[in-house]
DNA sequence: TTAGGGTTAG
């Protein structure tokens, strides 16, 4: 949080922005912008024909040579071109020079240049070209914020795109139009936090700037992904009311919704009511339900939709074949899956990167190390680069078969050549060090990232407080969880659920059933995890008559006992045959 | 001409 303040809002509000916002008023265009082509001064320029960096470079020097110089228009196409190569540290330079030569710039050439940083995920120096519209009296635009604040997001610093949104509303900068909305409500609602934006929704159907179709998706999709099926078929029927209809994006989000839930009926009926309406599903929506059918293990009706499609002439693409592939290695038929690969290059579509993490995946989860690293190279082979998803997969799998000297040198390699580490590698690291007792190792990565990194969540100190418990170390896992609070993490069910199992572990079960109220008095509230976590706890102590009481407490709130469990049971009851007759309901079971 | 919604991997 503190790198995000200093980039971010104290430049925000350490820089005036109340230079307003103006609507730029529309002119006639050159045919600069419109044949993608000009003559000036004997420069005949094609756009079309600028087809990479050194092309672009090369016009931008004949440009500049020219006299007089080309409009600002031709400049502006070029910019656009280098941004749709995705050349945005060109852009950046180039600008430079132009600014150099004292060259005239407009808004275009700005927004584009704003973009830029953003898309280099550098949003704060993007911030910083604000004054240029002030040294060269360019008003500033609503795209301009919007741009920025979508940057922000991109960045993962919320706060900051919030705070600007909100500063230009307060400070009448820049009166929001729809698109500000839906950056701002899709930028929440990516990042859980669905109710905000839904109040957002609300808020403008107050205002002046009525919402539209986009705005009305984003929260129908985020109510979706929450598993919120009600509410969005809800907001749905509002929105029909309103007479803004949805189109095939907003029912592929509820088709997204619904098969998330396994609710396939509804899908079939959604599905129906689309078509009725003369919407037909397109590539995004089959490869959704074939998502939705290959996550809940039905591969082969997943493969009847893709012929399906096929039949509706809607060619599968990288994303459908990928799915598949998946669901083949989440059930563990590594052959089919690799059946599918070929047959995906078969059809000329080259795989991707997230085509070989899949597989990397789908061999690592079934200890198939060797195979796992020969997709790996062949990653490189393909002029692909290996992704911070790829590593931090391959990490997991070394660890997985005992293999830390492997995992060290994948790391090490990551390190020097590889993309920059995330808060999943940090956990997979750790998690593997503290499963092979070394907890030293463990302990000094963990304390050099507290000090480092500001975006430590409550997921990774609960691996860190769960390996202390494991190694015996429950003082200092204990101190840990009581030190959440004053750094501003809530211990989540997670956090509760291993602390119970560390006095568990150490026979400490009034501590455990201590913690276990202190949850709940917290709002924090027990699954089926924790409860079998402190029943194992009583067995493991023999303390029969108690772990009944709890066996029934359980049962009260519709929880079972676990596979775990269940061995701990078995056990207990081999050595001492009479715990059978005091658990009558399981003496029945065992009867057969 | 620049900015907004739905699909695949850890």
């Amino acid at each position: 949080m503190k790198r995000i303040s200093r980039n971010g809002i104290c430049f925000i509000s350490s820089f005036d922005i109340s230079h307003s916002c103006s609507a730029i008023t529309t002119r006639a265009y050159s045919s600069c912008h419109t044949n993608k082509s000009v003559s000036t001064n004997g420069l005949k320029i094609n756009f079309d024909n600028v087809r990479c960096l050194y092309d672009a470079v090369t016009l931008f020097h004949q440009m500049i040579g020219t006299q007089p110089l080309p409009s600002v228009l031709c400049f502006c196409q070029l910019f656009k071109t280098l941004l749709t190569m995705k050349h945005y540290s060109a852009v950046v330079s180039l600008f430079r020079e132009m600014q150099k030569l004292g060259i005239p710039i407009n808004y275009f050439i700005l927004s584009i240049l704003i973009n830029s940083y953003c898309l280099m995920h550098r949003a704060d120096f993007g911030f910083s070209v604000l004054p240029i519209y002030l040294k060269n009296g360019i008003p500033f635009n609503v795209v301009t914020f919007n741009t920025l604040i979508r940057g922000f997001f991109a960045e993962n610093k919320v706060k900051d795109a919030v705070d600007l949104f909100k500063k230009l509303v307060r400070e009448n900068i820049c009166e929001p139009n729809e698109v500000m909305y839906a950056i701002v409500m899709n930028g929440l609602s990516k990042r859980g936090h669905t109710q905000k934006s839904f109040s957002l929704l609300r808020l403008m159907e107050q205002g002046n700037t009525k919402p539209d179709i986009k705005n009305y998706s984003i929260v129908i999709d985020a109510l979706c992904k929450d598993g919120n099926l009600h509410a969005a078929i809800n907001l749905l029927n509002e929105m029909k009311q309103k007479s803004i209809h949805p189109d095939i994006v907003t029912y592929s989000s509820l088709i997204d919704g619904m098969c998330r839930l396994g609710q396939w009926e509804k899908v079939t009926s959604l599905f129906a009511e689309m078509v009725n309406h003369n919407i037909y599903p397109n590539v995004r929506t089959f490869n959704i339900m074939i998502d939705g059918l290959c996550k809940e293990g039905k591969v082969e009706d997943a493969e009847e939709v893709m012929k399906h499609m096929v039949g509706k002439s809607v060619e599968p693409d990288r994303v459908t074949y990928n799915a598949i592939m998946d669901g083949y290695c989440l059930r563990g038929q590594l052959d089919r899956a690799r059946r599918i690969f070929d047959m995906m290059i078969d059809k000329c579509i080259e795989p991707n990167i997230i085509c070989y993490n899949i597989l990397i995946n789908g061999h690592c989860k079934k200890k198939k190390l060797t195979e796992a690293m020969q997709f790996f190279r062949e990653i490189s082979q393909k002029g692909l680069n290996p992704n911070i998803v790829t590593y931090n997969t391959i990490l997991q799998g070394m660890f997985e078969v005992g293999r830390i000297g492997g995992a060290k040198k994948i790391y090490v390699e990551m390190l020097s050549a590889g993309p920059i580490p995330d808060l999943y590698t940090y956990r997979t690291l750790l998690n593997g060090y503290f499963k092979y007792g070394l907890v030293e190792e463990a302990m000094s990565l963990f304390h050099k990232l507290e000090r480092t990194r500001e975006d430590i969540d409550i997921a990774f100190y609960n691996v860190v407080i769960n390996g202390l418990c494991k190694n015996g170390k429950l003082d200092e896992a204990h101190a840990i969880f009581e030190k959440l609070s004053s750094i501003g993490l809530l211990p989540d069910l997670r956090a509760y659920t291993v602390m119970i199992n560390g006095f568990c572990l150490e026979g400490l079960l009034d501590e455990a059933k201590d913690m276990l109220r202190k949850m709940e008095d917290n709002n924090c509230f027990p699954n089926n995890v924790t409860y079998n976590v402190i029943v194992q706890g009583f067995l493991r102590c023999n303390k029969i008559n108690e772990m009944i009481n709890f066996m029934k407490e359980m049962a009260g709130r519709g929880f079972s006992f676990d596979a775990t469990t269940a061995g701990f049971l078995v056990n207990v009851i081999r050595e001492n045959p009479s715990v059978l007759d005091m658990i009558p309901e399981l003496h029945l079971k065992n009867k057969k």
